[in-house]
Formats: C-alpha cells, structure tokens, sequence
DNA sequence: ATGGCTTGAGTGTCAAGA
C-alpha cells in the first residue's frame, strides 16, 4: 500500500499537477493540504475519472483538506474532537484498514505570537485525541504539512533558523510528544540523503539553492512502522512549472 | 532591510504562508 501526502498550495492552480502525480505513482491514497477552496470548488468529477474518490474539508481562501482514496474510505472524521476551531486543518478516514489522518498544521507566524499560541494549543488538541484514536485504530498513519522541522538536520541553515518559528523548542517537544504516543517518522527509519527537504522558499531561488527545511511527514503507528518498506521526498513536481512549495512524501506499507 | 514569491479575494492592494 502507497500513502503520500502534499501541501499543494491551491487544488485550483495545482489540479493538473496532482492528476498527473497520481497517474505517474498510483498511490493508495493521497492527502492533501491547502486546498484553499470550499466543497463547490473542489474537483470531484475530475478526480474520479482519474479513478479516485475525494473526501474534502475545506473552506474558502484558506487551508482545507481531504483525502483521495482508491478504495472506499469509511469513518470519515472532520476536525478535531471536541476543538472549536472555524479553520479546517483535519479529516481522517479508514481506507485498507489504515487509519489515514491528513493534518495542515497551523504555521504559527512568529514565535509568541497569537498564532504561535494556537498553533500550540491546536497541537495539544491534536495529540489528545490522536492518544485516544490509536486504542481504537492500531494500524494508523498521521499524514500532513506539520509546519515543524523536527531536528536540525532537517534545516537549510539551524543557526539562522535557530528559535524561529518551525524551528523553535516548544514545537519540537510538540513533535516529541507526537512520537511518544508511538507514532514514527517514517522518513527517519530509511537512509536519506543529506540536506533532504519539502519546503522552499519561492523567494531568493530557494528551491534551486536547496534553502529547504523539512516539516511535511508522515508517522506511524508500531504496527504500521513495522511494515513499512520505504519513505521518500519526491522533488520532481517542485522542478514544474507554478509548482506548490511544497513536495510529496510517499510512504510504502506491506507488499503490493 | 521583516523584503525577496505565490495565492485568493476582487479590480486596490492586502493577508497569509513558512
């Protein structure tokens, strides 16, 4: 089984770049972030003639996310338990008896910031209800643009980025807590090259300068953590025309 | 230098991203 997931920055400006990602890969399921648009907006027709379903949660301008699946996705759950919160950065769904969570985790802005305290706040939501979703469902994969590098080595440049937000202590012990629940990053369970990132700056040619950080991930649960066969970052559709900022991670598990 | 692009909204130019 082939899971994957990709902040496209727009599902509108992005739609023919997915569609021919997933014709190229052929995922299991994909989640995606940002899709920036409401239900009305989103492109159901056009994905399943591609052979994929789509379940959305999205809102207008901002945010947004769902998840396309091959095979019917059951349990379908939009937002956190029990958070009140108007932006829509959570669905999960059981698709091959997986339980896929998409998250668009908050950016933060600027560390202290109100929306550095949401962001906190939202991960602790977050981790609560995940504790309590993995003793119903052993086999599950947290997918998403977690706005986190979780370790220097996942920074272009740790001095510069050093306490910054995506970057700063209290979102990598956020991080930490994640893992401790059992889930595993399984980007880190494979050799990688060095200086891999999913984020770069459109700005001062990052992308070609390799000025990245790494905050999209996918964690699992032991028992998924235990199949998975292979974790890579794909750069190819960075290299497109309008690309997102951000590249897929594609995450293998079990045969197939 | 808090910029540098890109998007959506909306038709000015700004908020937000990371």
């Amino acid at each position: 089984m082939k899971i994957a997931t990709w902040n496209v920055n727009s599902l509108k400006v992005r739609l023919p770049q997915v569609l021919d990602w997933l014709a190229l890969h052929q995922p299991d399921a994909l989640c995606l972030q940002e899709t920036k648009t409401e239900d009305k907006g989103f492109p159901f027709a056009e994905l399943e003639a591609a052979g994929y379903r789509a379940l959305h949660n999205g809102q207008k301008t901002y945010n947004g996310v769902a998840i396309l699946s091959r095979n019917e996705a059951t349990d379908v759950q939009r937002d956190i338990p029990e958070f009140d919160d108007p932006q829509k950065r959570v669905i999960a769904a059981t698709v091959a008896g997986v339980r896929l969570v998409c998250a668009y985790f908050p950016n933060g802005q600027a560390v202290g910031s109100d929306k550095y305290e949401y962001k906190l706040r939202w991960l602790a939501a977050l981790t609560h209800w995940l504790g309590q979703e993995l003793v119903r469902h052993p086999r599950l994969a947290l997918l998403g643009d977690f706005n986190i590098a979780p370790e220097d080595r996942d920074v272009h440049d740790p001095v510069a980025w050093k306490e910054q937000i995506l970057c700063s202590t209290p979102e990598r012990e956020a991080f930490t807590r994640l893992t401790q629940l059992g889930l595993a990053d399984a980007f880190r369970r494979f050799e990688q090259p060095e200086r891999s990132f999913s984020w770069w700056d459109y700005r001062m040619m990052g992308f070609r300068r390799n000025l990245g950080l790494r905050i999209d991930h996918i964690l699992l649960s032991p028992a998924l953590a235990a199949d998975c066969r292979a974790c890579a970052i794909d750069k190819e559709p960075r290299r497109l025309e309008r690309p997102s900022d951000h590249a897929p991670v594609m995450a293998e598990i079990g045969a197939d």
